[in-house]
DNA sequence: ATATTATTCGAACAATCGTTCGATAATATA
DNA sequence: TATATTATCGAACGATTGTTCGAATAATAT
């Protein structure tokens, strides 16, 4: 019953939450019946409808739980830092290790966005929304102290989360390089590539150490 | 019956093929039922099966078709030109302006790229990976040509793929820059983030004019 | 005019889906 | 122990799904 301690109702939300995200993730939300999530969770059909209302539902909590954790992350990641080009390396650190960290669910966030209709959808995209102006912000920021010309917000913005969001194509953990690696190859490219070559202060461009960058663990990984 | 005049069973399927493609782009090929093809193509739910075998087949003549004219389009016009950074320019112009003038098709190709399986995915699949092959082959050699250190090969192939299939998600080519500006800007922020900054002979990096890339006009367009 | 082929369709099938409901079990509260 | 609350479940419902099949129609050739 401490603060840290979750209820045991909380505990299992999480649980089905989790698996249900996995399977969403390998077979897709509109293949995966309400039986599938029982028969993984080793619950009954009916007894799951006791921890959401329904199927879309369901996908709403995995989206609206992931996509929080790491706006959250992310403003927190930032608070304090000023230099833009800095903000938007931490950004991208951030995005990516939750990210791999987070496949299933980062995935059923990026690949189910359409799956999910009317207030749900809104709920989501509004922060959604939020994040890309962020993102965005950022870059014309940035663009307008390096004097880039030429390059179009809206395609370089589009551009950087097409490299993030991508990975759940082909990314594989066991195979290809880690995450800081991952981080460091995507912020080189996209971030030279933006400026046009122009010159960046090494010390804003090198790979920071990750210390002060907490391993994203998700509640849903306990 | 000339060559050029499609008979009229080729033309009805493909008609079809092209409707069918709208209404999954548009709400997912697992949302749409074949009753939903057959209002939109004024045809009978029986009378759809005389053009193809199943649900999942019509699903894989949409991405074969479409993938075999990016395929063919590509090669015809790579054919003759050595210099690596042109054929890479050439290859993302190619693929941006087919999948902008053909967008439901290349969402359908790369959005529901999981939702056919067996024999059917591995057909598609094949050409995938030739196509994906020939990209990373490219940046290897570019990559060597330049002395390009500390960019993992896999990273960069699909962050440009990243970044050129994720456009289905945002771009609107009623408010958005054109599909050569679009090229340009992809083209840039990519390859001068690959070189790292380092010099590329600008004529090399010079958005050509699109005269010789013929526009590319599916057969599905007529 | 007749025979042949190409195309279309209505009606029905079995399977699967998300969801509901009343009953039951488990746990906490008194 | 008696009671209230929380959690779980089996069984069933109506709706929708992809697909089939034999007949009907249209188009074409003989």
């Amino acid at each position: 019953m401490t603060v840290e301690t979750a209820s045991k109702y909380d505990q299992k939300l999480v649980y089905v939450l989790k698996t249900s995200a996995a399977i969403f993730a390998e077979k897709g939300y509109h293949s995966t019946s309400i039986r599938d999530i029982a028969r993984a969770t080793n619950m009954s059909l009916s007894g799951l409808y006791y921890y959401f209302g329904s199927k879309e539902e369901l996908l709403f909590l995995i989206q609206d739980y992931c996509f929080s954790t790491v706006l959250g992350d992310c403003r927190r990641l930032l608070a304090g830092v000023d230099d833009p080009v800095r903000r938007l390396k931490l950004l991208i650190e951030n995005h990516l290790n939750y990210f791999v960290n987070n496949m299933n669910e980062m995935k059923v966030l990026s690949h189910e966005a359409n799956s999910i209709k009317g207030d749900l959808f809104k709920k989501v995209n509004s922060k959604k929304r939020q994040y890309v102006d962020l993102v965005m912000e950022l870059l014309d920021e940035i663009a307008r102290a390096h004097n880039v010309e030429s390059i179009d917000l809206r395609v370089a913005t589009f551009s950087l989360f097409g490299m993030m969001n991508w990975i759940y194509n082909w990314y594989n953990p066991r195979k290809d390089v880690d995450v800081a690696g991952l981080s460091q190859n995507i912020t080189r490219i996209f971030l030279t590539g933006l400026l046009g070559g122009k010159a960046v202060k090494p010390d804003k461009l090198e790979t920071g150490r990750e210390s002060h960058l907490d391993r994203t663990v998700s509640v849903w990984q306990q």
